[in-house]
DNA sequence: ATGTTATATCATTATATAATGATATATTAA
DNA sequence: TTAATATATCATTATATAATGATATAACAT
């Protein structure tokens, strides 16, 4: 039996989690938090989330080539802002989830949070 | 100055960010998808999805512990399902915003977009 | 008890990627 | 032109994590 056809689309798939990948990393989730307040040039995007300026311009990047942000240049200001309405959208939709499941996401045992798990015990 | 202050919490932003990375890998986005339909077990996921039985335990782990799924025995079976249509939403959220941005998505050069450049070389 | 099936866990390997420091490019001003 | 500022890119390193194969556990049947 072919299960191949019972698959979604692995290709959506694929450009959908890299989707979520934008939103996936705590830099790049905090540099569009704080574009939800309006565009902010690289400096500010520095000063404001203590980030090194490389660190900041290789995330825009990533969130630009992926078209959650635009980029606009204003002399030798880069300025950035969020792409799409959207975006907010799915944060908030998303804080509504965690209020709920928060518990586990914070207990989660994978991944990172070990390195959390490291000043409890 | 103090800029601290001016950043969105950073433990909630860790949180939000762990979320999505659940959602941003093209394994567990495929069992999200999957699960969509309906209640699964382990071996139904095995069998649909292509994937290794232990990879499958593990995402299914991971999903579990951010209490993304939830799991429910059956004699020798484990079925596992969606533990909010928040879920859902989100996904239709993203998925929306991906018919404007996929090109974006889909062009992204940074990543594991690379292995796909590959082929088009 | 033994055997079978379903699922989970462990140890390892390979890959992806976040962060850093150094450097390059671009813009403006003097 | 040179200097200063803003941003981007490159090369490297360290870490995170996806996947695999082997093994363990759990449930049921005989």
């Amino acid at each position: 039996m072919d299960t191949e056809q019972l698959l979604p689309d692995e290709q959506a798939i694929r450009i959908k989690a890299k989707l979520f990948r934008g939103f996936a990393d705590p830099s790049r989730l905090m540099l569009i938090e704080v574009l939800r307040n309006g565009k902010k040039s690289v400096g500010e995007l520095v000063e404001i989330t203590g980030l090194s300026q490389p660190n900041v311009s290789n995330h825009l990047r990533c969130l630009a080539d992926c078209d959650l942000v635009k980029k606009e240049r204003d002399g030798r200001y880069i300025y950035y802002r969020l792409s799409d309405m959207r975006i907010t959208t799915i944060l908030q939709k998303s804080e509504q989830l965690l209020s709920e499941v928060a518990k586990g996401v914070y207990d989660c045992t994978r991944y990172e949070s070990a390195k959390e798990l490291e000043n409890n015990e």
